[in-house]
DNA sequence: CAAATGATCCAAAACGTTTTGGATACACTC
DNA sequence: GAGTGTATCCAAAACGTTTTGGATCATTTG
């Protein structure tokens, strides 16, 4: 049997309430019978029992993380990143994560209301925003503190406090990279439809085009899986609709990869022949060969300050919402080069 | 204000009792009174107070996990995999998990202590087992169930369930690998001296030198920090010491890619003039060029496998301690190929 | 017909904390 | 010496469940 409360009450000769007191810190217990009765805690080893006191006072110290179930695939390095972030930040500053892994659906929303509504949790973190969000709605109607990575879909009211990064200006970044090079047919390989960021990253795509006075074609622009195959997928179907391609954009390194893949089987030279772009920055775009152009984002920051800004909400320090951009970077790698001539030499034929 | 069993009473005209007892699936209720409390409490929106019920049933449905805190560097990969592994396992079984990230030390046993002695978990996993490991010591003490990953160092008793890799076949086998090609001169980056597994590894090399005729030099053996940069200044000091070595046996992949990098600042070659190897698998070891010989390991299975083997114990299905080792893959890519030609022309020639 | 059985329900205790609202004793003020 | 403060302590209530140990009534059994 654990020992508890009482065990300490009798053993120190003093009332249940004296030892709460005094191991919480109240100044209404004498500093001398203070320290014995810390002493008789440790020395039985009392240990507080967590969910009586949650009971009691209405808080556990920990927050609430639904991360998707079955998705080691492409979401890997990004999820680990954000988690440690996250875990870290946390950790610092007394609290636990409860975690939970489930697909969207049904049994996500009855997790997150188990956590809330149970009172198992402080705060939510809540990591990729969908479109028509039933989940940031269920939270604003619960009135529990909860901060989201990734603003809402465009088009849709944003009443909630978030950190994201500007993905628009950063395909843009790319897009301007590129004709910066010289290039003037630029393919895009988009995220699913149903992420809310997909039609950012689109809209800076255009805007880019824009911006070096071209045209927008949606014949170079097609929609992949976030996974490499959809890479390789994506940049065989753009480079067959229009051979004359000379780089390509894919909306994670993931694709980008796979487009690699799919124009050296072609028997083009990747930064030579076709540039081409990822986004994200995994570890892989450091090393693949040739080393990918991408846009740098700060995970590991973006989950400590999702953290500490929920920590203001939960402790009262800030009640505004607040709404932060994190900046990112362009990183400049062997995979992005100038274009090749129109009407040199071409591999294959043309 | 939440509603609790109370309003749910007071509403359909029943006891607190016997709508605790229709929710729960009590057979000492009546269908229809069942079915009419159910509707009650979804109509009211209903979510049980789960602190109140953990306190009362000293049960939480949850796992305790204690990550590394603020090393983002090299095990990212790893427990990220783990993690995923851990995590869609426990969801599936209908439990959570609750994550701290602590530095190895007194906080780290003190956020044991909570999450055990304060009744917030029903069981534990354990992930990187050291030498005189002071957190099994303590599970083992307070009979909680928990599964580690990693058998207890060579010499230390291990008395506790785990799941483990071969390591020290895998290493052998890497180093058969090399001698097979024809390599008589292998190097090894071991991990550092408090991993418990250490030991395994340096054992693996030895048998697989042994089993080729080869004498042991401890020159050829230096230990790393897992980092790049501890592989890079690693294969420095094992090529300065003896610059006819032939192959590199890094004990994690990111040493590895530090020790082909520094192989290739030499002016030679990764797997014509020497052979590199590493271990674990990470995505970065498939795309790096030249492609990187390691050895996989099951990450994800090894999560899943940790918590169905803690969930036989804390629901009673099994009682006895197992110790289960999961197969490892030996993965040839371009870093291993056949060793220079002893007095051949030296790496600036031939 | 009394007793036993079975179906259905419930009051109250218990889980281990924290907090409320004093109680007590002593010192100081006027 | 009565009143006011202050320091120190505590009994009991409360948090929202689950479970124990019956109670009640209708039905069946001997």
């Amino acid at each position: 049997m654990a020992i508890k409360l009482k065990d300490v009450a009798r053993q120190s000769g003093y009332s249940i309430t004296t030892v709460s007191r005094a191991l919480a810190g109240y100044s209404d217990v004498n500093e001398q019978t203070r320290r014995h009765i810390i002493e008789v805690a440790s020395s039985l080893g009392y240990q507080p029992n967590l969910p009586a006191r949650q009971l009691r006072i209405r808080r556990t110290n920990s927050l609430g993380l639904v991360i998707p179930a079955r998705d080691h695939s492409y979401s890997n390095e990004f999820f680990s990143q954000l988690l440690m972030g996250i875990g870290d930040a946390a950790a610092q500053s007394g609290y636990d994560l409860l975690i939970s892994a489930q697909a969207p659906g049904e049994a996500e929303m009855a997790c997150y209301r188990r956590m809330v509504g149970g009172n198992l949790v402080d705060g939510v973190i809540l990591v990729r925003t969908r479109r028509h969000d039933e989940r940031i709605a269920y939270l604003s109607q619960q009135q529990i503190p909860f901060m989201v990575f990734g603003r809402a879909a465009p088009g849709e009211p944003c009443n909630f406090s978030f950190i994201d990064i500007d993905s628009q200006a950063a395909i843009r970044a790319l897009v301007d990279h590129f004709t910066g090079l010289g290039h003037r047919r630029i393919g895009l390989i988009l995220p699913p439809e149903e992420m809310a960021f997909t039609p950012y990253r689109l809209a800076g795509y255009q805007e880019g085009l824009e911006n070096a006075g071209l045209p927008y074609d949606p014949a170079r622009v097609v929609t992949g899986d976030l996974l490499r195959s959809g890479g390789e997928q994506g940049a065989r179907i753009l480079l067959d609709r229009d051979p004359k391609i000379t780089a390509i954009i894919a909306c994670n390194d993931l694709m980008a990869l796979g487009a690699m893949r799919a124009i050296e089987s072609l028997n083009l030279q990747v930064g030579r022949d076709i540039a081409v772009a990822g986004y994200d920055d995994i570890p892989a775009a450091e090393y693949a060969y040739p080393s990918l152009t991408t846009i740098h984002q700060p995970i590991y920051e973006i989950g400590q300050r999702l953290v500490t800004l929920l920590l203001d909400q939960i402790e009262g320090r800030n009640s505004a919402h607040s709404a932060v951009f994190l900046p990112y970077t362009l990183v400049v790698r062997a995979s992005s080069g100038a274009p090749r001539q129109e009407g040199g030499a071409q591999p294959e034929s043309s």
